[in-house]
DNA sequence: CATGTACCGTACCGTACGGTACGGTGTCAA
DNA sequence: TTGACACCGTACCGTACGGTACGGTACATG
């Protein structure tokens, strides 16, 4: 089993050839975020450029420059958006209602497989974390949070680490009933499993320190931190 | 021993009521950032405004707003410091060589000694990263990276992360000396100190989530992690 | 006193950008 | 064919803000 992708607002670039949407997801399931159904094909489509003008140049980006990239005219985009904090809020919706959450097993659990499970979750969390699209939307989430104007951090809050801990949650209480997992509190288990994966790779990126990190170093780290989360709370 | 303030660009209001740099500070030996010398008396009071207007509104204040605030005149900043990044990078650089690292113990440890040490700074470090100066140059700083254009980013995180992991580092070698902690790098020891102790407060807070951490609070949770930590590596 | 320096306050300039208006085109339905 | 509709492209407007210029004042120096 193999997890691809993960919620947390920040999953990978939206083309067809992504492979964080190719497979080993349930797509099938109602979200529980915005639906598909929010927003019409074309303008998925024009979500999709914000996306792209997002991790080209951060926030910042024009209005007129969404309009040019989309082919679309800026009167279209006040009429479906409102303003341009608007369109950046449908923006951030629709990548979440895109990202669909791996399953994670939940019965049979056996220490072997509880410790698969986590690994998994741990290195799909991690390369999300650390892609582009990630962080400019947390760069962009954080800009915004602190003033009123508009609800970003809120929505990427809920669809990162809020989304993380409802997802591990089930896990977690299943790997305490099956006697693999001691603790009183699932939400302390799931600050201690954050804090093990992430650590300060995410600030890190946040703040721009460039060095890639390859899949070897996200399988080892998220092995690392798999094992020592099983050794506090196994 | 009571450690009331830590690196991180990121400590607290500059007013001379300041708590966070009252006392329990080695505040004589030189600083390794950039000197007090750096900037005149004038200009510090400069920089206190922005940093005042920084937290009040975020990134985003207009030039003029500074010249208000600090009654002091556009062209004189401009002059000080050309634009309006470099007005913000030396408000960053100034705000870091405020900043005064506490004692950490190196000799003569304890398991007990290490373990209030390890607590000590623990929660000194949460109370920083939860704080309104904090986050709001962390904001600032998350959102000017990616952009070549300032090296905000730059600048807190080596006065952020990078600094805590120098400040920690002989404290973890002196463990390990005295067979108190076992681990291979100092990074590794380090990565899971700080995973444990933030886990995911910084980036909470960083997107707006609200709700005070007072301060029962904060001593649980570095006691937590310290304990944690010590079960890892002691 | 004359001169220079450093600064404040304000007015000013150019531009970039959010938001609106309008003409033109393709589509669909009666 | 005609009209309604949705949309594109572009031109336009108002304003906010970065950056500059300039007059006026305090002070220091010779």
């Amino acid at each position: 089993m193999r997890f691809m992708n993960i919620s947390a607002v920040l999953s990978s670039p939206s083309a067809p050839d992504d492979r964080a949407l190719a497979s080993g997801v349930d797509a099938g399931s109602p979200a529980a975020v915005a639906g598909d159904e929010e927003y019409s094909p074309r303008q998925r489509e024009v979500l999709d450029a914000v996306l792209r003008l997002l991790v080209e140049e951060g926030d910042g980006f024009s209005v007129a420059a969404v309009a040019r990239a989309a082919s679309c005219s800026k009167e279209t985009l006040y009429k479906w958006f409102g303003d341009r904090d608007g369109l950046l809020t449908a923006t951030v919706r629709w990548q979440a209602s895109k990202v669909r959450m791996p399953k994670l097993p939940s019965e049979g659990l056996t220490r072997e497989s509880l410790s698969e499970a986590l690994s998994s979750f741990a290195a799909s969390w991690l390369t999300v974390i650390s892609g582009e699209l990630s962080i400019a939307l947390n760069r962009a989430a954080v800009s915004h949070a602190g003033s009123n104007r508009s609800r970003l951090g809120e929505i990427v809050l809920t669809n990162g680490p809020v989304a993380m801990a409802r997802r591990l949650e089930p896990l977690f209480l299943a790997g305490r009933s099956a006697g693999l997992l001691t603790f009183d509190e699932a939400s302390e288990a799931f600050r201690a499993f954050f804090g093990l994966v992430i650590a300060d790779t995410q600030i890190r990126v946040l703040l721009g320190e460039t060095g890639r990190l390859d899949d070897s170093e996200i399988s080892a780290r998220a092995k690392a931190a798999t094992d020592r989360f099983l050794t506090l709370f196994g």
